[in-house]
DNA sequence: CCATTACTGCAAGTAACTTGCAATTAGGAG
DNA sequence: CTCCTAATTGCAAGTTACTTGCAGTAATGG
């Protein structure tokens, strides 16, 4: 964590910014929290250690964070309209979303690199980030509604 | 059209709703608009027909076809907080967006469908829908990008 | 240690949707 | 065909998540 917070530290000097406290409370709690909090998640986790820390500048922090690579923006379909952050890098870059119980579990998926690379070739386009969303029932939420007869309420 | 026009009347009468003249308008607009088009320009597009039409009535139009599966929502990172939709069926599944330019282009790829496969027996979860978003440049903004050394603007 | 200017907190604002409610109307019963 | 009932609509008033203006604070370079 330490070395990813000196990371950061030098990204963020090099993008011509200062490492103030905020910032770096920031940094630190995105890598305490579970993947992809929302700002506001953010704001309450980090709060506890300074409560004198405004949403505002958490919101402003992250989207600094992420014009400069630092973090990675997330939208999930079933999470009203809440924007979700993730430490560039740190999780993995696919998501399984339980449309029942709304957890998100991350995977990767090294086909899906391929499926860029080959959709790039054929449209000479380049891509640049991919991001694959599965849709469904979690393993748990799939054994609660399993006795459900199909094609009907 | 007309054809996808009766077929989703059958399944508006089957869930037990009724087929108003603004639901059947905000379907054919939904058939002669572009792809994912946020509820505005639906509303935009029907009103030339329908002057009346309130923007609430599109709003909870969307959702209710949304809620019984006739268009299907789409959330795209860099297209603001404003949702998109699309008649379910109607455009491939899978996106590539422009960071440029902010373009939607569309495509299917089966590769897709075996990952989900794959990771639904791995996790015993079960995956209802997939859906990939590739970033990049299109062809035009990486072309108008090309000449641009790395490393500076 | 000082100057510069990025950064922050607070309060006010905005955009995109949502909800309450009375009026309207589709669709079935008779 | 007419009437009844509940689904649907339009309007206006919310709500929510995020943004912006501005004056004060503080990180960094000199």
């Amino acid at each position: 964590m330490t070395d990813l917070l000196e990371r950061a530290s030098a990204r963020v000097r090099a993008a011509g910014g200062r490492m103030t406290g905020q910032r770096r409370l920031i940094l630190e709690t995105l890598t305490a929290l579970p993947a992809h909090p929302t700002a506001e998640e953010v704001h309450a986790r980090a709060a506890r250690r300074d409560s004198t820390l405004n949403l505002t500048t958490v919101y402003r922090t992250l989207h600094w964070l992420e014009a400069h690579g630092l973090v990675e923006p997330r939208r999930f379909r079933g999470h009203g309209r809440h924007d979700h952050f993730d430490l560039a890098g740190a999780h993995g870059h696919h998501h399984f979303l339980c449309t029942q119980c709304q957890r998100v579990l991350e995977f990767d998926a090294p086909q899906v690199q391929a499926v860029a690379r080959n959709y790039a070739r054929r449209h000479a386009v380049k891509v640049l980030d991919a991001s694959l969303v599965l849709y469904g029932l979690c393993a748990e939420c799939a054994i609660r509604r399993a006795p459900v007869h199909r094609g009907n309420a």
